[in-house]
DNA sequence: TCTTGAATAATAGTAATACTATTATTAATA
DNA sequence: TATTAATAATAGTATTACTATTATTCAAGA
């Protein structure tokens, strides 16, 4: 499955298609490590730079700033999940199996087999999972509603939530569902690592077992 | 209800009580209103001192830096809805009706009769859905953890806990079911109000009743 | 009443951040 | 080879996030 994966997002997301050049390649990387090693507020391109042996104005010309940038990241990993869970439910009927294997590529995304050998998905998904609500907690949310740039994760909400409603037709919040099992499968990963009083569930190693039986329970549970 | 009430929050928060001087107070006031009308990004100490006609250093004083201050305000709400919780729940004994209230309380915090005059409660509730996830998703998450700034929260969500296990004792996640429920009442409305495919629910005019709707029906489906 | 000292406030910095404008270099084409 | 276009590097500026220093207030004791 590494081969001839195309992940294509909204071009508003740059200034210039960081995936058509060497420099824009490593633009990808290296931010991914670096925001996983300081944080997004410590995160500078000026740093990143420092990193790539290139230069703030050079990074620049990619991302207009490293809020887009961030976005441009969160983008990418739910474009990619949601490939993951079209490959991965491709020939399978029934849709509570269905479900079940949505929630497990959820959790599971990290360990797939890399498909792009400039993102390090393992670092990707910590940092979605630390970071990646800060991309559209923001005060230009509705704007960048309008240029289109939540359209990726509205796609997967509304995928999961079809397969939700096949399983019970008459459940009445099935994009709720849907999204919630997105947020909690981040946040109690989160929760379990960092403040584990607010879950019940435990994850060592990064072995995120746990937080799949935990979804399973809470969305079966919910759609009987 | 309007008196009497002591939010006491940890000391380490601050580097001087803001409750306790004049400054102090509009300090809180008017960083409520600032964060809520620029976001927390473009917030910073000098814009805030200029709006309160004050100087940068003044505020410095008061606090180390803007995330302590968000930290601040985080926890005050969840304290106040606390506070709000016991109030609405004392007397009552049935623990589904406990629940009942617990989640009316979340949703209509805002709501309530203004508790202290140098806090807007409902512009509060609106800083806490757009930015209080902002407060714990930093790279000092373990560290502030230790000094005890998440405890509100932790001890807010182990309340909750309870009222959950005694309407189930058997089900085995009813601490993430409540911090669940806090993660969803303002995620949806957020969403609602900006990203509105994310979920199914409106809110129109601040009212949040069908929010309100939803989560008893995930908290009730789940715990049956 | 007049110091004196403690608390508080205001001034004036600095280093870093978030950019932008300009200049230099390389590559591609006529 | 000359010319243009694309890209990269340099060198800025305004703002941010602080801190150190100086000034002011204000109450208690001489």
């Amino acid at each position: 499955m590494a081969v001839g994966i195309q992940i294509s997002l909204n071009e508003k997301l740059y200034l210039k298609d960081p995936q058509e050049t060497t420099l824009g390649k490593n633009i990808i990387k290296d931010s991914i490590l670096l925001i996983e090693e300081i944080g997004f507020e410590a995160f500078t391109f000026k740093k990143l730079a420092l990193k790539m042996s290139s230069t703030e104005a050079s990074v620049y010309r990619y991302f207009e700033n490293k809020h887009m940038l961030l976005l441009y990241l969160v983008c990418w990993y739910w474009e990619w999940v949601s490939f993951l869970i079209d490959m991965n439910t491709r020939n399978i009927m029934d849709p509570k199996e269905r479900l079940r294997i949505i929630i497990h590529t959820l959790i599971f995304a990290s360990k797939e087999n890399p498909s792009i050998e400039y993102v390090n998905e393992s670092v990707l998904h910590r940092l979605i999972i630390s970071e990646g609500s800060k991309a559209y907690h923001i005060k230009s949310v509705d704007q960048e509603n309008k240029e289109g740039f939540f359209k990726d994760y509205k796609a997967l909400t509304a995928k999961v939530a079809g397969v939700i409603a096949e399983i019970n037709p008459d459940f009445p919040y099935p994009r709720a569902l849907a999204s919630n099992l997105f947020e909690m499968a981040n946040n109690h990963i989160y929760f379990a690592q960092h403040l584990p009083r607010l879950t019940d569930v435990t994850v060592e190693n990064e072995d995120f077992t746990e937080v799949e039986e935990m979804l399973e329970h809470f969305a079966f549970k919910i759609l009987n």
